[in-house]
DNA sequence: AATAGAGGCAACCGCGGTCCG
DNA sequence: TCGGACCGCGGTTGCCTCTAT
């Protein structure tokens, strides 16, 4: 009945992983591709978890991730998204490619809440000598809310993807430590940093870019489409997210590549996949979104807009 | 210099949906 | 068809470091 557990709880490491492990998942990963995880600790001789390794690779290991400070602009990405889709991590990291859904939700408990929490405090403090607020003011409160949610989704198409993947591999740098803390796991990610770009530039295809991943590992390309009316170009769903542009002047987007690398091999499994997005949900939230820019264009009829 | 409290973050836990034997 | 494992995700915990006293 059924299938044999992942692995036996007993024996089973738990807590740090230290740069032995890490260059043993990696070196695994790298032969075999991530997926079948409830296989990579038994082949790879790893006494951990199959999901022990998979949150590892996820989250720490796997190429492409950006570590250290947020900017100033994935600081309002995350805030605006969060606003329009409350606590999806996942579903916001997929607008900050190199971040991970760990990270953003980290950022948000122990930075951004606090902000917004001082900022909405001291918002009602300057209220508090007015009266409460006019229904007026409350619609131009909303109507701010949905333009800035619409920035917020103009700004992630925006978003400029680097086009190299061996750029996407980070090289340790001192600001990714805290000053004067003693970084003592920082000589270990140099070196799974280097194995990893090794690993890019070595791979059998090594013109990889992040438009043009190998997704063979597990997950199916989704197919391009493409719409092409008033001057704007897709290759996918916006909510594909590949490297894309968007040029509010000129109301132009491009988007190239056969599917979003975030969705696949270079950010593990966990990224949205945009042929499993729910179709209506998502596109009435684009519609809701960009209705500005999109109501005038008419799309395919694979394209379930409502 | 020692210590307590706060902050930051990696990793674990548990749940719901999906998949497989 | 069904039971149970796998997978992905969000919430939470616990450890380590920093800072204030």
């Amino acid at each position: 009945m059924g299938r044999p557990p992942c692995c036996d709880k007993v024996g089973v490491k738990k807590g740090p992983w230290t740069p032995e492990e890490d260059i043993v998942l990696v070196s695994y990963v790298k032969e075999h591709g991530p997926g079948n995880w409830r296989a990579i600790p038994k082949n790879a001789g790893l006494h951990r978890c199959s999901k022990s390794c998979r949150l590892r690779w996820a989250n720490y290991l796997r190429p492409g991730i950006k570590r250290g400070n947020f900017t100033e602009h994935e600081e309002k990405m995350i805030v605006q998204l969060q606003a329009l889709l409350g606590n999806k991590w996942a579903s916001i990291a997929s607008y900050l490619p190199e971040r991970t859904d760990n990270d953003i939700k980290n950022y948000w408990n122990t930075h951004l809440k606090k902000k917004l929490k001082n900022l909405q405090s001291s918002n009602l403090d300057s209220h508090s000598t007015s009266h409460s607020i006019t229904r007026g003011q409350w619609e131009m409160k909303l109507q701010t809310d949905i333009n800035m949610a619409k920035q917020a989704l103009r700004d992630a198409l925006s978003y400029q993807n680097t086009s190299n993947f061996t750029e996407l591999i980070p090289e340790f740098k001192p600001s990714d430590t805290k000053p004067g803390k003693e970084f003592t796991y920082a000589s270990s990610t140099e070196n799974i940093a280097r194995l990893l770009k090794q690993w890019a530039i070595n791979r059998p295809n090594s013109s990889i870019t992040r438009n043009s991943v190998d997704f063979s590992a597990r997950e199916s390309i989704p197919s391009p489409c493409t719409y092409s009316n008033s001057g704007i170009k897709l290759s996918e769903s916006l909510f594909g997210f590949g490297s894309g542009s968007f040029d509010s002047s000129n109301s132009e987007i491009e988007f190239t590549g056969s599917g979003s690398p975030e969705a696949g091999y270079l950010h593990g499994e966990s990224k949205l996949d945009p042929t499993e997005l729910d179709p209506v949900h998502l596109s009435t939230l684009e519609n809701l979104l960009l209705d500005d820019q999109w109501k005038e264009c008419s799309f395919d009829e694979n394209l379930d807009l409502v």
